[in-house]
DNA sequence: TGGCTATTGCAAATGATTTGCAATTAGTCC
DNA sequence: GGACTAATTGCAAATCATTTGCAATAGCCA
């Protein structure tokens, strides 16, 4: 199943919170990494596109060449967790990635349209309560969840 | 990260409706497919498992080389198609499959604990009226979503 | 029982992701 | 600015789950 970038550019929900790339990067420095032309590359994309993006899709909207595959996995594995970015499994084998405003966690949701793939963000959270009860139910901790919806789209029907 | 089979063993919620083999083998042949010796192997220990169960799990629960990994592959992919079995994404890159009960559609979710692997299901399902408010207000149809949640069980504490 | 077709095993292909390693470079110190 | 050191990169090869081509095999029906 591909799944491509389409989700139409209607900012997501996020946008107002969206971080300056000096921002950013000032990050990086205040944990010791070092600032390097791929990750203010990522970085920069990142902000541009605010919906889950795929490796793949990161890759291609760089510059031809600019950076390698593997670099962009072992960027996205340190912004994630330095917890500047958000990783997302929409169901296809592919791992998506958000960035994250500033001080917050990023916790929201997706609907995706099982024909063409758009994607459209879901702002509430409704399981907050659910994840206390079935927590103290079964005497777990910390705990978190996964939710995403699938259905098709009123252009795909 | 490895997922094992240590889910104790407790039967799962939907253990009361297990069909038996011969029961499931006609459905087989209802539909004008085979009934090899793969595929009631492979019956049988979803049966006997009444928790998500690996392609891996499956395979090493078979008796030795009794059956090619491919051949669970081909299988899970026909009997998901039936509906027959369920597919269930637990977060790792792993597809895990459960028995669905006869006329059910098998809809639940998990409790994974993080650090042992140790799976607990959740029969209740909150989200339903969520899906009705969340299609209309996008035009989407045929919705459906994934639910799972994760955390750290009692003995891993 | 025979024959036709679905199904299997095996090996090779795919696709996402990870990793080893030597070459490169950012940040630091002088 | 130049040197130094550890972090980072590119590249190629390795993993891992899953899929697929194809010839051999085995259900099922007449």
């Amino acid at each position: 199943m591909k799944r491509s970038a389409h989700s139409h550019c209607k900012h997501g929900p996020h946008e107002h919170k969206r971080a300056s790339l000096p921002k950013l990067t000032a990050k990086l420095r205040r944990k010791s990494r070092r600032i390097t032309g791929p990750r203010q590359a990522i970085l920069e994309i990142l902000r541009r596109h605010p919906h889950p993006l795929s490796i793949r899709e990161i890759f291609a909207e760089l510059p031809k060449g600019d950076c390698d595959l593997a670099t962009i996995y072992r960027s996205m594995h340190l912004l994630e967790g330095m917890k500047m970015v958000k990783r997302f499994d929409l169901g296809d084998g592919v791992a998506r990635f958000e960035l994250l405003a500033e001080g917050a966690d990023g916790h929201h949701h997706h609907l995706v349209c099982v024909r063409c793939s758009r994607v459209i963000e879901i702002n509430e959270c409704f399981t907050r309560e659910l994840e206390e009860k079935i927590a103290a139910r079964n005497g777990f901790k910390a705990i978190t969840h996964k939710l995403e919806f699938f259905g098709i789209c009123p252009e795909c029907q």
